[in-house]
RNA sequence: GGGAGCUUAGCUCAGUUGGUUCAGAGCACCUGCCUUACAAGCAGGGGGUCACUGGUUCGAGUCCAGUAGUUCCCACCA
């Protein structure tokens, strides 16, 4: 058999990825089993495959895949988001590199262009998915805009709004100038960012030569000033108390007015009120009833209301404006200043205030269950810290603002009846035709006396239905799916969306299902670089994740995202991490390769393979155990590095060394099965990690029938035993290190072979390991005797001590290292010795813990005896 | 401005209700090895006043208070 000294994942992942597809191995239907069920946070349509997701989706693999392990009917639902904005500037975009608008195309067409490119890009994300070996139910593949899908998002807004939750009216809302639409709270990113802060004084009315002066950073705003405050209580200013002021360049008659808000310590004192573009100014103008001027376009020109610079940019402006001012002498000073700007996230424009009609959900009820649920452990999220920040939100959550200025979504159900400021809200055209003839008594009312909204919903407003509507919970409620897989099981996902996305779908839940959408809520860190920056595009820091796979194998990236990232700590990628789980694949690969090439004998298994065997049983079962509660606890990278060691350390360094045969000798054919079988038992553990290579190991360590995989295998258990054999073995291969370590340091090489003396009290024990040391030791002989043997050097493992002959024994070397070993060993009686002639320690501590230290004591003792014996026999 | 978290080896992190030789792991590092599965490897090794100060306790990495540094969340003052 000619195997690669090399692992090669590029040559067998396409095929066994290929071959559980085949097989449907991941498919999953409702059965008696009990199930265990993942929905995907589903990615943007048009997205491509980043290293967050790598992370994201590595996670719910390994999840999934050690679920179905274990008997359960396993579910991982894939799917992808419209994502609303996002994905409209993608299209907008590409339709303006064609020189067309979609405002010029009309919606219809728009859409037709939008569906044309999502039929393109879309799905793209899955497919990569495939490369990393995500094991989802692809027939289960939903989009957020699929016909069934949509018509429950539509449901929805009905229902709230018929329950009275949702409401139009006008709010300052975050306007994205960029793409033209309003952005919930939080999609606002304040970035502190330089700008000036300008110090304008206007003219006072009936004052000849006299101004107030205010600060600003927004200059390009008092032209919609509509008054200038001042506190009340400032005696600074209690003779403008009544007086009026003219805006600068435009000369506008503004009141002066007074109010608690204004701080009197921040520049001057005078604050100009612009409510139109501040959400401070509008509640100002509120309060004192003062005009709003909206000097902004939607697109951040001035609008004619401004008055000036008309249809320039806000920003242009702002550098005009001042020079204006200056030249009018309105400036009386302009000082560099850091201030809070508010960024869109998904286009990275400064954020407007801007007053707008807009549709709202109203929080307030809806989300009591949602925080009652999270707060009283029916949801658990992990880590638990985040529980902290999900009250607060909740405590203080906001109307949502649902309507988007896009066309790329749900259209909003609402209907306008023209000629009047009546509106009606129905799933269809027709619905809503009938409502509003009742409504308004017109029976002979057509559609065209109907304008439906021409907004869509925030992509959130579907995608908080997705544990619901991915299995047709609204639309079909009594279907199986919805019966078997709701609610699901686990939620891996980011902080970051915990509020967008978790929150709203715990509130989804409880208001649809009444019950939960999922148990468990998994918050996985951001991955960064190793200077701790967050991946991006603009960085240029960021690895190509498919050309990873292909270089380290999708195993090796698996195992490499996993290694270090507890969870809520982000990942701080180097490549060092994935060239981890590449070499560990490749360790496995020639363990494969070793017990490939062994040819067998007739004769049974010796004693020491016995032993070994043995041993490396109750070792996986133990490791076993450790793992299960790893998961018990969603300590993933603790479980990895578990079944990391157990294969390295325990497999590979120590049980396939105890059973190799001497080199061009034959191995026992009985203790060959018993290899395999261990072998088998390990993969399985790792099976979850990295698929791919254990199903093919699986297949090649024996003939399998069609259809038997590894990842249909039984995930083997641990009962939490601790066999003698555990802690026997453990004291040989302590022994063993020493012997190894004593043989570093006296020059001697392994290739020659030693004579071993063993001085212990238990002798037996190490009778039955015999075998073991003379095999990992290269030992001509191993004797046991009282004392030390003259001409040779000592070391001792416990309470036991071995000696080894020295071609020439460097006597007061010998006594040097004794004498430390004398010292250290003093030091610590001394201290244990302290601690129980401590009568409240001993009066004070667990029974339990007071022997152990008498243990200790005793210990000690024996092994400072063990050591003067042997000085004393130095001479 | 308000709140939460974090600080343990060069790096990334474990350390569960205070008590075993508890100061750990992986990587990195150092030394010796191309030993007939694997140099993407083997064997061995060094390395930390558990941020600082004080307190509670028989006993503190673990609990409490304060200090410093750091991260995140929320709000946003023109």
């Amino acid at each position: 058999m000619n195997i690669s000294t090399k692992y090669s994942p590029a040559d067998i992942e396409d095929k066994w990825y290929q071959a559980w597809l085949d097989a449907k191995c991941f498919a999953s239907s409702p059965d008696e089993r009990e199930p265990y069920t993942i929905v995907i946070p589903p990615p943007n349509v048009t997205g491509i495959l980043h290293m967050g997701h790598m992370l994201n989706n590595t996670i719910q693999d390994v999840l999934v895949r050690r679920k179905r392990m274990e008997g359960y009917n396993a579910c991982w639902v894939p799917g992808t988001d419209h994502a609303s904005i996002a994905t409209e500037a993608k299209v907008v975009n590409m339709l303006a590199d064609q020189g067309i608008s979609k405002f010029d195309i009309g919606r219809k067409k728009y859409l037709e262009h939008a569906f044309e490119w999502k039929e393109k890009y879309g799905g793209i994300i899955l497919q990569q998915l495939k490369k990393l070996g995500a094991s989802c139910d692809w027939d289960r593949t939903s989009f957020t805009m699929d016909e069934d899908y949509s018509k429950s998002v539509i449901q929805v807004f009905c229902d709230l709004y018929d329950k009275g939750h949702v409401y139009r009216g006008i709010r300052m809302v975050n306007w994205d100038p960029s793409a033209k639409t309003a952005v919930s709270d939080e999609e606002v990113i304040h970035k502190d960012t330089p700008g000036n802060l300008y110090h304008v004084r206007y003219a006072i009315k009936d004052m000849e030569g006299e101004f107030v002066t205010i600060a600003t950073t927004r200059p390009e705003t008092i032209l919609g000033d509509t008054a200038v405050a001042i506190h009340p209580e400032d005696e600074r200013y209690t003779y403008l108390h009544g007086k009026k002021v003219l805006v600068p360049l435009i000369n506008r008659e503004i009141p002066i007015i007074t109010d608690d808000y204004v701080d009197r310590e921040f520049g001057t004192g005078c604050l100009k009120v612009t409510p139109a573009h501040d959400i401070n100014d509008y509640e100002i103008g509120i309060r004192h009833n003062l005009p709003s001027i909206d000097v902004l376009n939607e697109d951040g020109t001035i609008s004619e209301a401004g008055e000036m610079f008309i249809g320039e940019d806000r920003f242009v402006v702002r550098k005009k404006i001042s020079k204006a001012l200056e030249e009018a002498g309105n400036l009386v000073e302009k000082e560099p200043y850091n201030h809070s700007v508010g960024y869109s996230e998904r286009t990275d424009a400064a954020i407007e205030p801007r007053l707008s009609m807009q549709w709202f959900l109203n929080m307030q009820e809806v989300s009591k269950p949602a925080l009652k649920a999270v707060m009283e452990g029916e949801i658990e999220l992990i880590p638990g810290k985040f529980i902290n920040t999900y009250k607060y939100w909740m405590e203080n959550v906001r109307d949502w603002c649902l309507s988007r200025q896009l066309w790329w979504g749900h259209q909003i159900p609402a209907y306008y009846i023209k000629g009047t400021n009546e509106h009606v809200v129905a799933p269809t055209a027709e619905e809503a035709l009938e409502k509003a003839k009742a409504k308004t008594g017109n029976a002979s009312m057509t559609m065209d006396n109907l304008a439906q909204d021409e907004d869509v919903l925030d992509t959130w407003a579907s995608s908080w239905l997705w544990p619901i509507s991915t299995f047709r919970g609204l639309t079909d409620p009594d279907n199986e799916d919805i019966k078997y897989y709701y609610p699901t099981n686990d939620l891996v996902t980011a902080p970051e969306i915990l509020f967008f996305w978790v929150a709203r779908m715990i509130i989804a839940g409880y208001e649809y299902m009444g019950e939960k959408p999922f148990k468990n809520v998994y918050l996985h860190g951001i991955v960064r670089d190793d200077k701790r920056r967050k991946m991006s595009k603009s960085l240029g820091n960021s690895p190509d994740s498919l050309e990873l796979i292909e270089k380290f194998g999708a195993d090796g990236v698996r195992v490499g995202m996993l290694l270090a990232s507890p969870a809520g700590n982000d990942l701080l990628y180097k490549d060092s991490l994935v060239e981890q789980g590449r070499n560990f694949a490749n360790k496995i690969w020639n363990a494969f390769r070793l017990v490939k090439g062994w040819e067998t004998s007739d004769t049974p298994s010796s004693d020491t393979d016995k032993i070994a065997i043995e041993w490396m049983k109750a070792k996986i079962k133990d490791a076993a155990f450790e793992i299960d509660d790893h998961f018990s606890k969603f300590r993933i990278s603790d479980a990895l590095m578990s079944v990391y060691k157990l294969k390295w350390d325990d497999f590979c360094s120590w049980f396939l060394e105890m059973v190799k045969p001497p080199y061009g000798e034959p191995i026992s054919a009985e203790t060959l099965e018993s290899v395999i079988d261990l072998f088998e038992e390990a993969l399985k553990i790792l099976h979850p990690f990295m698929p791919f290579i254990t199903e093919e190991i699986w297949h090649g360590l024996r003939d399998r029938e069609n259809g038997n995989f590894i990842m249909l295998s039984d995930m083997p258990k641990g009962n939490g035993d601790k066999p003698v054999i555990l802690s026997e073995i453990e004291l040989i291969t302590e022994g063993i290190t020493a012997v190894r370590n004593f043989r570093a340091q006296k020059g001697l090489s392994p290739k020659e072979s030693i004579e071993l003396y063993i001085k212990s009290d238990q002798k037996a024990l190490f009778e039955t390991y015999r075998g073991l040391l003379s095999k990992f030791l290269n030992t001509s002989k191993i004797e046991f005797v009282d004392e030390q043997v003259d001409g040779t050097g000592s070391l001792r493992v416990r309470t036991h001590e071995f000696f080894i002959p020295l071609g020439e024994v460097d006597v007061e070397a010998e006594k040097e290292k004794i004498l430390k070993e004398i010292e250290y060993n003093e030091g610590f009686l001394i201290k244990i010795q302290k601690k129980l002639a401590n009568e409240r320690f001993v009066q004070n501590a667990p029974e339990k813990v007071v022997a152990l230290e008498r243990k200790k004591q005793a210990d000690t003792e024996a092994k400072l005896a063990l050591l003067k014996d042997s000085l004393a026999q130095l001479g």
